[in-house]
RNA sequence: GGGAUCGUAGCUCAGUCGGUUAGAGCGCCUGACUGUGGCUCAGGAGGUCGUGGGUUCGAGUCCCAUCGGUCCCCCCA
């Protein structure tokens, strides 16, 4: 059939058998973070352009070619791309700073980036983000690895499904000389290349190590270690010594830089070894010290992470990880004959209030169908309203498991039921 | 932005060398049972074969174009 209308192109409707793994899935990020002390923020689901322009960089793809921008006037908004930039911008906007200590934030958020969509890649996408405001200490960093690498854990996703790939990109201090080190190399090497690292070669070098068709040339690039200052070699070392504290096994990958200007020092990203195709990254994250200072803020250095909603439902389905099952109905009220319908829609009402859900037919149907929709319903309890039950104010209940058929007094009905039913 | 691949019923798919009215399973609706579900049986609704053009006496089938889905490069969650 011809459509006329369909969702735009790389965006996607959840519909009722899918939508309740997103809630639960939701509720456990909620939980998780609360337990780690986060509280949750929400920001608008667009800002001012020129916010991520500034914080993610003009030169980036998201910025330069993938950012959903609105005109309104003299007005310039862009669809959010991303999740720090606005949590920064409201923690300066609120002076959440003058709480005092250290914030721990977290947000469930679609963002939106215009790019081919592909598996696990879409122009509307979901989030889970956690950011912790005001600490240099790497306490901060093993925590929050330790959380994701945990949150995966309890949604039942084993260890060596997952790989933490973890690296430095160095702070402004020491990553130029770094930069320049590896443009040099870059230039001995300029005829192996691929035409995209030679274009950004004198641009942005540092991504040319992260090149899937590079990655022989590269592999021969030097690592930063030599070149990180004093502070952030400590930072990063301590960093690693808390993870084997904490058990959080990971790999340290030198390649890893990543695509937003306003990383500094950690970086990581959590792999998955199947389910995700190309685009295998289940959630990417890292230090960016400058980021609220750049915004116009106090000097604050800070860290946060992204987690991929869709992309986190692929690996648990490729997994086949046991899923929770969908709620379904406890009760359906059936009328026999017209005469019993209304009885039939306070009977349902009655139920709802103490919190049973119940549904019944709204269109009129034969008993019969009436109780072929009890049965797909999933409902236990099958409430049967005819004559002979209205003359007595009693209805019968039907056990749809058992066939078990009770006549019980309207009055008591919804005690009667809830005492039989499982409770929630 | 570049590339690969696929478009026939709500879903999964058949459809011969181009040949009469385009099929199946599942799902949906109705009935067998006028007050009783699941199983069974019978019946029914639902398709301009993605769209447009071309070749032909004749196109779901061949050719061209176009739109859409999926996947890949790029990039990233």
């Amino acid at each position: 059939m011809e459509l006329r209308y369909r969702a735009p192109e790389g965006m996607n409707d959840v519909l009722p058998e899918t939508s309740h793994l997103w809630q639960q899935l939701e509720a456990r990020w909620r939980e998780h973070c609360h337990a780690y002390g986060y509280r949750e923020i929400r920001t608008p689901i667009m800002e001012y352009a020129e916010l991520f322009e500034r914080s993610v960089g003009e030169t980036s793809d998201i910025v330069s070619k993938e950012m959903y921008v609105l005109q309104r006037g003299e007005e310039r908004y862009a669809l959010k791309p991303e999740g720090t930039a606005p949590v920064v911008r409201a923690y300066i906007e609120h002076a959440l700073h003058s709480a005092g200590g250290v914030q721990k934030l977290y947000y469930i958020t679609p963002f939106f980036r215009g790019e081919r969509p592909q598996k696990g890649r879409y122009r509307q996408a979901h989030q889970f983000g956690a950011e912790i405001i005001g600490t240099a200490l790497p306490y901060a960093d093993a925590e929050l690895l330790a959380m994701v690498m945990h949150f995966f854990q309890s949604l039942g996703i084993p260890a060596d499904a997952l790989e933490l790939r973890l690296n430095t990109i160095g702070c402004p201090e020491c990553r130029p000389a770094y930069r320049e080190a590896v443009r040099t190399f870059g230039r001995e090497n300029f005829a192996r290349l691929c035409k995209n690292c030679q274009a950004r070669l004198e641009r942005n070098p540092l991504r040319i190590l992260d090149c899937k068709e590079c990655v022989e040339v590269t592999a021969e690039a030097p690592p930063i270690d030599p070149y990180l200052c004093d502070e952030c070699r400590a930072h990063f070392e301590t960093l690693q010594q808390l993870l084997k504290t904490l058990d959080v096994p990971y790999r340290r990958d030198f390649r890893l830089v990543r695509g937003l200007d306003y990383y500094t020092r950690t970086t990581f990203e959590v792999v998955a070894e199947q389910g995700l195709g190309a685009q295998n990254a289940l959630c990417g994250g890292g230090r960016y010290d400058g980021l609220v200072e750049e915004l116009g803020g106090a000097p604050t250095p800070a860290l946060g992470v992204g987690i991929g909603v869709e992309r986190t439902l692929l690996v648990l389905h490729a997994l086949g990880i046991p899923l929770p099952e969908p709620p379904t109905l406890e009760v359906y009220v059936v009328a026999f004959g017209d005469i019993a319908r209304p009885t039939a829609l306070q009977v349902a009402q009655q139920l709802r209030h103490v919190g049973i859900a119940t549904d019944l037919d709204l269109e009129g149907r034969s008993p019969k169908a009436q109780m072929r929709l009890a049965n797909r319903s999933g409902a236990r309890f099958a409430v049967l309203l005819g004559e002979t039950e209205l003359a007595q104010h009693a209805a019968t209940v039907k056990d749809l498991h058992t066939h078990e058929q009770t006549l019980v007094s309207q009055t008591e009905l919804p005690e009667w039921l809830r005492s039989r039913l499982p409770k929630s």
